[in-house]
This record gives structure tokens, sequence and C-alpha cells, in this order.
DNA sequence: GTCTATAGTTGGATAGAC
DNA sequence: GTCTATCCAACTATAGAC
């Protein structure tokens, strides 16, 4: 219908893209389907986008960046508990809360990550999601370090990892049989394990201390 | 070509399927994909099979009773070292040559799973390809208690949940940067929270004891 | 049982009117 | 910029000859 400026009709058009691909899946998420979500018509999509992986790489690009800013997000960078395990206790609830009422994204995820690993054109895709997740994690280690007064017994990245693994598992399991009171379960015993791996941070300072750690990942990146 | 049985044909076939799926992805398993990977003609498969769905169900099928039958092998009914930590080092040492030898399959696993969680058609694949992959590592948590001498501080069926969650995640990722060192030293990190749920199953019979444990998850199915 | 041929859909992409 | 109309490719499924 009305005249837009490109700029804002991609961004209409990856909005529409992200409640398809949520709702009905990746696979249903054609640029016909696209389209008729956000009241356009088909050609109107090829204008805007080049083909349609560019318009997959852009929705994939929109989520990641949801995903850095909430975690950016100037609420999310204050409130953290004193003590570790209660601000553990706090990381899992919100973080089942967001997955859970939040089904067919989740699930999106995990489509867009095979997805992308089975097809060269969107090859960056799975790779920038991971490296937009396990950055998350660690600016969250990190906040939980200085909030806590701890270090990890680990390095950083490593943890991330970790954390972002069984996160990842906890959540598919749960995609498949549903059972919440499993995953809470899981998550609280894994945070357990995550305190055994905290040390108090006693002296030096802050920025120049932790390099001789122990044991223990290598990397890539 | 030559005549054959149906039950012949549909082993064929499947195999077939799995090949494709496994080397080229989920969607590249067409109907005609696995006819031709197979030397037959369209035809044929619709002979053997009803649709596609039963195909690719089918395909699952084989593919759960395969993880079956290689934790109920007998070759590794005995083996178990002495000590946990031995016997975890060796689990994930094997664990990981056969994710690591079989990229594709594995993939296809998570292609699996969230196709099945798209499609209400396929809605049993998933649950089947969890309830099998729980009860295969449930077997393997008690053969431990019976090699080593212990008990686990958590209720197996959750903790079977957990192992294949971490398995999941790290696996999940190692897809998508390919990184060995970090999948390896992950797991062996989790190995080791393993270690610390393990009590020694000192007094008491086999079967007659573990009922009163403490804390974590409840059940569902 | 196995094959070829074809009907019937769906979806990506483009052309051209407005 | 936006729309309609259309082309073309790929796929599922079936019909019918052999």
């Amino acid at each position: 219908m009305s005249r837009m400026p490109v700029a804002e009709r991609r961004a209409q058009l990856i909005d529409a893209a992200l409640r398809v691909a949520s709702r009905d899946g990746i696979d249903a998420a054609t640029v016909r389907a696209v389209a008729a979500e956000a009241g356009v018509s088909l050609g109107v999509v090829h204008y805007c986008f080049l083909d349609k992986d560019e318009l997959l790489r852009s929705m994939a690009a929109a989520i990641t960046a949801m995903n850095l800013s909430t975690v950016a997000s100037p609420s999310a960078a204050e409130p953290a508990a004193e003590d570790l395990p209660t601000a553990l206790e706090q990381a899992v609830a919100s973080l089942w809360a967001g997955i859970r009422e939040n089904r067919g994204a989740q699930l999106l995820s995990y489509e867009l990550t095979t997805t992308s690993l089975r097809h060269s054109e969107l090859n960056q895709v799975a790779i920038e999601q991971y490296r937009g997740q396990w950055d998350a994690v660690e600016v969250f280690l990190e906040r939980l370090e200085h909030g806590a007064g701890i270090r990890w017994a680990v390095p950083r990245d490593a943890l991330a990892r970790t954390v972002v693994a069984v996160v990842d598992g906890f959540a598919l399991a749960w995609l498949v049989d549903g059972d919440d009171d499993a995953a809470v379960a899981g998550m609280r015993g894994f945070a357990g394990f995550l305190t055994t791996l905290a040390v108090p941070a006693e002296a030096a300072h802050d920025e120049l201390s932790a390099l001789p750690l122990q044991e223990h990942a290598s990397r890539t990146a």
C-alpha cells in the first residue's frame, strides 16, 4: 500500500518473517508467506531483499541483535544479588521464563542453526548466532564476578560455552517432552555446579589478575 | 531392477534415506533423491511406503534402534573400568569418537527433532528419539553403578536427562564452530561433575535399596 | 514388483503495468 | 515503490504399461 523508505520496509518484513518462522517453522517462512504476513505483495519482498537467503540472513541477524541487547540492557546491568547462589537462581528463573514464553522462537533458533549448517550460503548465520550467545554469557559471567566478589576456576570463555551448551540441551529436551519441572530442576542442578567453580576474589585488582588459571579448554575463534 | 521381498526393499530404502539425509540434510532427502540413491525408480518408493512421512518415520525408527543396539551390544556390556573417573573418561572418549566421525548423522539428529516438532504427522518421532536416548543413558548409568560400586545422589532418570542435554549442547556447539578441543574439554569437565554425584554403594542389596534419595527433579512419562 | 509418464502443487524469481 | 501476472523448477503422488 503506502510508500515507505526501504529501510523501514525491510524492518517490517524482517519482523513479519520472524513471526511466521517462529509460529510455523523456518520452512513455512516462504517469501510468499512473509509477504502475506506483512500485508504486502510478493514483488515488494524481492524489491527489498536480493533473494530469500538475504531475508533469512537479516532475520537471523535481528535475532542475534535482540539477544545481545537483552543482556546489555540497563535493567539487566544492575540487579545481581550479592551472593552467587541467589544471583544464579534469579538468572535461571528469568532465563527460563524467557524460553518458556517463546517456545516458537526457541525452536526457530535450532532450526536456524541446522539450516545454516546445511547451506553454504547461510554458513555465517550459525557461527554469528553462537558467537553472540557465547559473548552474551561471558558478559553475564563477568557481571557475576563483580557482583558476587568471586572469580571462576575456569577460563570465562570455556565456561560460557558450557553454559550455552547446557541451556541448549535442556531447552531442546523441554521442546520435545514439555517437562518444565525437569528443565528447571536440571538447570538448578547445573547452577549448583557453577557455584563449585567459583573462588573468592580476595586479593588483586579487577582487570590485572586472572591469568594463570588451571585446567580446561583451548580456544579457536 | 531385481525382484525383492518388500521388507528387504524397505530396509534398503531406509538405508538410502539415511545416507542422503546424513550427507545432504533432511530437506534433501526427497523421495526422488532416496530412490536415486537406492538405484530404484520413483514408483518403487511409493510402493514400499505409503508416503514420504512414513519413509521419514521409518528412518527415524532405524536411527533410534541403532542407538539402542549400540548400548545393548555385548561388547559394551562388559568393559567398564573399576573406578568411576576412568570409566567416565573411556565413555567420553568413545562417545565423542562416535559423534566426531558422524558429523552428518549428528546434524541429522537435530534436524529430525526440529522437523518432528513442527509437523504433527511426525509428532511421535522426536519423543521416541529422546526416550530412546534417555533410556540408553540410564542403562549406561546403571552399568556404571554396578561396575564402579557406587550409587547416584540424584534419581537416575533425571541424571540421564542431564547427560543427554549436556552432550547435545556440546555437540551442537561443535557442529557450529568445529572446536574439538573445547568439546572434549567441556565433556571432561562435566564428567568431573558426575563423579561428585556418585556416592559409595556400601550397604544394601542391588535392587531393593535406592528409594528415599534427596533433591532434584520430578517425573513425567 | 518395477518402470515411465504425468497430473497437480508449491515456491522462487522476474517482467511490466501502474 | 508497489502491484499483478507469469515463468520455471522441484516435489509428491498416482496411473498404467510391462
